[in-house]
DNA sequence: ACCTAATAGTTGTTTTTGTAACTAACAAGC
DNA sequence: GCTTGTTAGTTACAAAAACAACTATTAGGT
């Protein structure tokens, strides 16, 4: 095997990001996914309304950009389990607004405690700084 | 809408994580897809023959923490245009060397070179060592 | 030699995503 | 008060991913 010294498949930041991704997305997904069924987006809706209250599909599609599709979907789904509650608004009836009932905020505050431990134990290893420069650095990488 | 004081989604790392890397992601892509049609899987096995040279399915597999199903299908695309060469094994006839032709060869120069102007537009805004640590952690994250 | 297990890679089926087209409700200009 | 355009959300269809089951070949034990 050559190994091209020009170019490191390993320092390229799109694959980086792609493989931590992808390795913290999978851990975390279990534990979501064994206790509620839920996947990625909804997991998210969850959160969303979790941690700011009371908001539309839209809202939250502009907040996490995620496609409008997805939330539809997702919304649909958490409203089959009675997670979350969708009522017409009156003053422009096309938005609907979104809450979680009492089982969506309960599971949302499992499911948080699990998400703060999760990430307590990801960045073991890494010092607080360097915590500080990774959060930074990916928060600008994200808005692209 | 009530801002939930204990938890921050927008510093929980698999959420960070995963909207940098989709991001950068979809950007990438852009470039891959435009000039030749390549999935994500695909400029993956690219670039691991075209740094690495000669390998087998299950060699790229095993670094890239890749399915092999996935593989399969993106070296059964790649060989049907002609971007690389499947040999049989003589010793062990259930392995399969893959290398790159030389169609393959120039697809990864130009992509590699892409890739590094890609990377370094990334990073801009960023320190030196601020995407020292970033590496650094992103690393240690995808390791698991 | 023969039986069982393991490995390389492929194929088929089910989920999940992405994309585009759609309905319903509102807004603005004329 | 029509026509045109916009926005919220859904639905339908195509592309891709995930998962399980498969073939072919080798390895190991007895």
């Amino acid at each position: 095997m050559t190994n091209d010294p020009d170019f490191d498949l390993q320092t390229f930041l799109p694959y980086l990001l792609a493989q931590a991704a992808e390795t913290s997305s999978l851990d975390f997904q279990r534990l979501y996914k064994d206790r509620y069924g839920m996947l990625r987006t909804e997991w998210r809706v969850l959160f969303h309304l979790g941690i700011y209250g009371r908001m539309t599909a839209s809202d939250i599609g502009a907040r996490a950009k995620i496609h409008k599709t997805k939330i539809s979907r997702a919304v649909q789904r958490l409203a089959e389990r009675r997670f979350l509650t969708r009522t017409r608004d009156e003053e422009d009836r096309r938005v609907e607004h979104l809450e979680l009932t009492a089982s969506g905020r309960a599971a949302y505050e499992d499911l948080r405690r699990i998400a703060r431990d999760y990430d307590l134990m990801l960045t073991e290893g890494l010092s607080p700084d360097e915590v500080a420069v990774l959060r930074k650095a990916l928060k600008h990488l994200a808005a692209g």
